[in-house]
DNA sequence: AAGTTTTCCAACCGCGTACGC
DNA sequence: GGCGTACGCGGTTGGAAAACT
């Protein structure tokens, strides 16, 4: 049996407070991020180091993008969810100021939910051949944030080649500073392998330019 | 207005893996 | 190579807020 992260006796859970997300966010400030598990003791947070961590990685650091998710965003998220499953770590990745935890609530509260509506299986982002429950008013794609606004549409009789029609739509927008372009390159010598292997690509570049940690090798071509 | 249900998101939990000894 | 520890990730939960009856 695993020893749990931390003691639970005098560890604080639950949200949290002003005063402990100052504290936090002073600490890191002055010792950067790292070493999460003496953290809270030095900071003087009754917190586990798991916690803090969390809590900084998804709601105090500083280049958090809050808000609504652009339709591009959500574009992004609905082909790379189709490429790379629920690795929401790498996703978020791709989507500057974006957490994992954040794209995963929004791929269950919202996407998902469209695009079962929409009568496309989440999971491997192909039409059902029997779609579910027809829900004329729900099914067409709203902007993001409005999920629950069932607005009529007067003409969505197409509905899977809308713009959220992830695998089928390659031609995005690109009016936002979103890199739509899921093109990577090796730094060196045309790559010519399509692999999906984040353990043995640590460092790969990606071609916008973007330094993420880890990124599996994907060579699309549009 | 009050009660109930649904939605959303922050936070927790447990597992896999990297890393140091 | 084996073991223990810390970190990172994805799945799940709890509760506040919003929507509905």
């Amino acid at each position: 049996m695993r020893k749990p992260c931390c003691d639970k006796q005098g560890i604080n859970k639950g949200a949290w407070s002003k005063q402990e997300d100052q504290k936090l966010i002073d600490y890191v400030k002055e010792h950067g991020e790292g070493c999460w598990r003496s953290l809270p003791k030095a900071a003087g947070l009754h917190r586990c180091g798991k916690s803090c961590r969390l809590r900084w990685i998804n709601y105090l650091r500083p280049d958090i993008k809050r808000g609504n998710f652009a339709q591009d965003e959500e574009d992004l998220i609905i082909k790379l969810h189709a490429l790379l499953g629920n690795r929401w770590s790498l996703i978020a990745g791709r989507l500057p100021g974006r957490t994992d935890n954040e794209v995963k609530n929004y791929w269950n509260s919202h996407i998902r939910r469209r695009l079962i509506n929409m009568g496309i299986d989440p999971n491997n982002h192909k039409l059902n051949q029997i779609p579910p429950r027809p829900q004329p008013q729900c099914d067409s794609v709203v902007p993001s944030g409005s999920t629950d606004a069932c607005k009529p549409k007067s003409d969505n009789s197409d509905r899977v080649s809308d713009s959220t029609s992830c695998l089928d739509d390659e031609t995005t927008t690109g009016s936002s500073n979103v890199n739509l372009d899921l093109t990577m390159a090796f730094p060196s010598p045309s790559p010519t392998l399509v692999e999906e292997n984040p353990q043995s690509t640590e460092s790969m570049m990606v071609t916008s330019g973007q330094e993420r940690e880890s990124v599996p090798t994907l060579l699309l071509f549009s």
